[in-house]
DNA sequence: GCCGCAATGTAGACGGCGGACACATCGACC
DNA sequence: GGTCGATGTGTCCGCCGTCTACATTGCGGC
């Protein structure tokens, strides 16, 4: 009876990435990074223990999707921080601040899974440290070109870096996860982006002291 | 044999308390917000059923620990917040910004599960929607009261907000997952902090348009 | 005092899960 | 055309969350 619809070939032909692919979909579909592995080997159209052949356990198969969410991210930053190249550091930070976050909005289901707890521990996956150490080491970079050309206020790179990244990742965060108050993303991106390099305070601090009551 | 160690009493007397006390015990221990409901009624000496009196499912308990969380966090900010009170606005939302990232510094285990994605459909948790927009409410407070007297940037008060909560969420998601560069924390909570309020750009701009080569 | 009942904990069953294993099928290379 | 490694199947294990029937308890009305 259920096997009407069966596969035709004995062996799948490219059961690995169609099993990235499925768990990515599965991700997408109900937001949130958690999927069963014999889920995805159903959607696929194989047995629970296939995926065992291609990704030694469930945290592999996790690992992949992420993964390839650091290769897109990387590629969508570098693409757009080098479009903004020939202008000056600043607007290359704010161009990379924007393409990060752009990127979570744009593909939430491989941020999701990027930034899973089940990953927390990323001593077991090379690749993903890999990724993200270089992510942050562009972002250093950037920033102390920035510095050396008198753009940025001066002070410890590595702390101002820590800055932006923060802000740019809450961004993400918060957005992904629908805390967005519900307006269009590409604006508040764009303003809460330029809120990092100009900060919350008047550019001519009032000195009044306080207000009488 | 096994039975030596055994509860003396049937009933517990306080189990809904050791529940979540022993569940988050269990996200201390491994650093990561996933446990076993069996563990837990383990943990505690009751058979794996019991919890079930107490939570109505596993996300229920979850819940129930992320509430306490979050109460324990908006009792931090407003505590610490309360004592810059006598202070202008910018040290009061400065104070505010450490407050929330010295929370999840020192209380990780609960702010994991304040964050972890199986809540991220909170419309099953009213009391935790609550307590996050009890947050959001009090940081735009806060802001407007600064804008009003001048201490703040002039503009759409629901947008300074936004950048504000990702910078400092941001930065305490990347604390707890020990991306802290192996820095000590509090000076770096307090700096970057610091630079929501000033901005990465000096507060002369230098007008010379780039450099030669 | 004691009794009946709601509250709370126990014991066991069920289906689904991740993982391990032996076996089936395939395709690439000799 | 035969062989062997690669890839998928079928089955088993222990653990999981949840359900249900039953045991124990404490408490309020008599």
């Amino acid at each position: 009876m259920r096997e009407v619809i069966r596969r035709q070939r004995y062996h799948h032909g490219n059961l690995r990435e169609a099993l990235v692919e499925a768990a990515l979909a599965l991700v997408e579909e109900r937001g949130s990074p958690e999927f069963t592995l014999r889920e995805v080997a159903r959607r696929v159209g194989v047995t629970h223990a296939a995926p065992q052949r291609h990704f030694e356990d469930r945290a592999a198969l996790v690992a992949a999707v992420a993964e390839e969410g650091f290769h897109g991210l990387r590629a969508h930053v570098e693409s757009v921080a080098g479009l903004a190249k020939a202008r000056d550091p600043a607007a290359r930070l704010h161009a990379l601040g924007v393409a990060y976050v752009q990127f979570a909005v744009r593909n939430p289901a491989h941020f999701r899974v990027m930034f899973t707890a089940e990953l927390a521990d990323k001593s077991r996956h090379p690749s993903l440290q890999a990724a993200s150490r270089a992510m942050h080491d562009f972002l250093v970079q950037c920033i102390e070109d920035g510095q050396r050309e008198g753009f940025f206020v001066e002070g410890d790179p590595l702390e101002l870096a820590f800055a932006a990244w923060s802000l740019v990742h809450g961004l993400a965060v918060l957005l992904v996860d629908g805390r967005g108050m519900g307006r269009r993303p590409a604006p508040l991106i764009e303003s809460v982006v330029a809120r990092l390099h100009t900060g919350l305070l008047p550019r001519h601090r009032p000195k009044r002291k306080r207000r009488k009551h």
